[in-house]
DNA sequence: CAAAATTCCTGACTGC
DNA sequence: TGCAGTCAGGAATTTT
């Protein structure tokens, strides 16, 4: 599913194709995806004749900067983002927008709708509602005391809601408490300094290993790069959909709760 | 059939 | 009592 590390693999993808090339025309084809008030107009009407300026990220929102509004997307859970350098290709089912580039298109294709595009002045209002990019707004462990320690909630809600921290889903939810020695339930506001160092090292070591293996595709090749080719995080998956396998790090069998609404995975001997 | 995934919304509960 | 913070649960969707 797309997270973190998979937005920014299609980022830096994006950005030097797309920069300084001016978008000629955009067309919206399922309204699922422009679902926000004006959003397909705005698409239509306003970004057309805009020039890339850059290819920015933060969580898992995509911000497409152009010379006028700023175009911003979600892939949600089954979105993907694909590069067609001639454009002849015959667009695939469920391809819900896309931007023409003279020779070239950028196509936004989602199966399950769960994603969205939308064109605003100023993408800020839009995404306050987030906490800091996981992977490029923790400076210090400080900095990740600071947050953990103003709430009192358990681990696996506070990361995976993107309130906090933004960009971890729940794989990288999971692999990052695993790295850190740390459960799920634990409570925020109650890390030693020495465990709000291991968070520190462990969600920055799992992010940037992440990306630089351009991010985890499953076996249901929800994701995609900007080309179709799949990433290649997912042997490094430690706990994630490991239930019942031996830990790597000790033989314990890894075991599956739920917590947050979600399939939590980790190692009984070595988080807690 | 159930499960997976993300975000948003609502209802309920907790602590102050 | 009220409020803010927090969590569970449900909806939307399609594929395996």
């Amino acid at each position: 599913m797309p997270e973190l590390p998979e937005v920014e693999t299609v980022r830096r993808d994006l950005e030097p194709v797309i920069a300084g090339r001016r978008i000629d025309a955009v067309e919206v084809l399922g309204a699922r995806t422009a679902r926000r008030p004006g959003a397909r107009e705005a698409l239509a009407a306003r970004v057309p004749g805009c020039t890339v300026a850059s290819v920015d990220r933060h969580g898992k929102y995509l911000l497409v900067r152009t010379d006028d509004p700023v175009v911003v997307v979600h892939l949600g859970m089954s979105g993907q983002l694909r590069w067609v350098p001639d454009g002849s290709e015959p667009r695939p089912p469920h391809t819900h927008v896309v931007f023409r580039f003279g020779p070239g298109e950028l196509r936004f294709v989602d199966p399950r709708t769960f994603g969205e595009v939308f064109a605003t002045d100023d993408a800020l209002p839009e995404l306050a509602h987030l906490g800091v990019d996981a992977y490029t707004g923790v400076p210090s462990w400080k900095a990740l005391a600071a947050i953990l320690r103003r709430r009192r909630t358990m681990l696996k809600p506070l990361l995976l809601g993107q309130s906090a921290v933004a960009g971890l889903g729940n794989i990288y939810c999971d692999e990052t408490l695993f790295a850190a020695g740390l459960r799920h339930d634990r409570r925020s506001d109650t890390l030693t300094d020495a465990e709000v160092r291991r968070l520190h090292r462990a969600m920055a070591r799992i992010l940037g290993d992440a990306v630089d293996a351009r991010g985890s595709t499953l076996d249901d090749a929800q994701y995609r790069d900007l080309a179709g080719r799949p990433g290649g995080y997912r042997s490094n998956h430690r706990v994630y959909d490991r239930e019942g396998e031996p830990c790597s790090a000790c033989g314990a069998r890894i075991q599956r709760t739920y917590a947050a609404g979600r399939s939590t995975y980790f190692c009984p001997r070595c988080q807690s």
